[in-house]
DNA sequence: TCAATAATCAACGTATATGTTGATTATCAA
DNA sequence: TTGATAATCAACATATACGTTGATTATTGA
């Protein structure tokens, strides 16, 4: 699970393409027009200072990710989103999300218990709370 | 919104760092461990088969994305894990990926509308084999 | 003091990202 | 047919990623 395993992994492989996907403002933004409908090439391009070349090789990314279809009909090429790869994202990053605050969650009760001892410590002597575990040392 | 703004909005910038942070296995593996437990740069760099110094940078990446805090005491420097930017980061692939799902699962209600009608047009007429539909044309 | 340790810095090579402009391909339509 | 249009391909420049090795810094402990 640690080990990097460079081609081996085809699930590993596609959170790193769907995650660079989605590292720039460019590619979110055509996403973003893209869950609303199916646009063409120049019509994701035309509101974007860059060129058409530079949009269409930005999609050719999305596509890599297989976050968005292209259909060629013609000419044109009607581009419209796959939306299982960015639910694979959702996946992972809700599962680590959940996971971590769960954590630091258990982390601050831990803390909070502690500080509560201290300070029931100075005002009664004898009837002390449940003894807490510490967390370990560092 | 579309707009390339460039280092003019600071949260697109955040996601930006965030999601090309977690583009790479290593990374993501590293972040994995530090779920579990703050660990040294020596620690995490233990399981990996490339040199200590890369890994020191791909901590780095993670620091510059807000992911990883260090806490230098003495010669060692301490990682340990921020949850803030990955809930960020939850945040913009939950809202997409659920709103994105809302619409196909819109379009397929749809189609199936049509496929439903059609077919029962066709069941009282012919029993003839339910032809495929096509996506409306443009 | 002095050697070992933890981590980073610096320089280098290679690969990839990302933009540009110009050429090319394929299709549509007058 | 022929010119315009949609999109990609190709070549180029520049910047960044990511690995290496060697040097450097700071700290620890015998």
């Amino acid at each position: 699970m640690l080990q990097v395993v460079g081609g081996a992994d085809p699930a590993a492989d596609l959170l790193d393409r769907v995650f660079f996907a989605l590292s720039d403002p460019v590619r979110r933004a055509i996403l973003d027009r893209l869950g609303e409908e199916a646009l063409l090439v120049s019509e994701l391009a035309a509101p974007f200072d860059i060129s058409l070349q530079a949009v269409s090789r930005h999609i050719q990314v999305l596509v890599r990710a297989g976050l968005v279809r292209q259909e060629r009909t013609g000419r044109i090429s009607r581009c419209s989103l796959v939306v299982g790869p960015i639910q694979a994202a959702a996946v992972w990053i809700n599962h680590y999300s959940k996971y971590w605050q769960a954590q630091f969650d258990t982390l601050a009760a831990a803390l909070e218990e502690i500080e509560e001892r201290r300070s029931g410590a100075a005002r009664l002597t004898t009837l002390r709370k449940r003894p807490r575990r510490r967390l370990p040392d560092p």
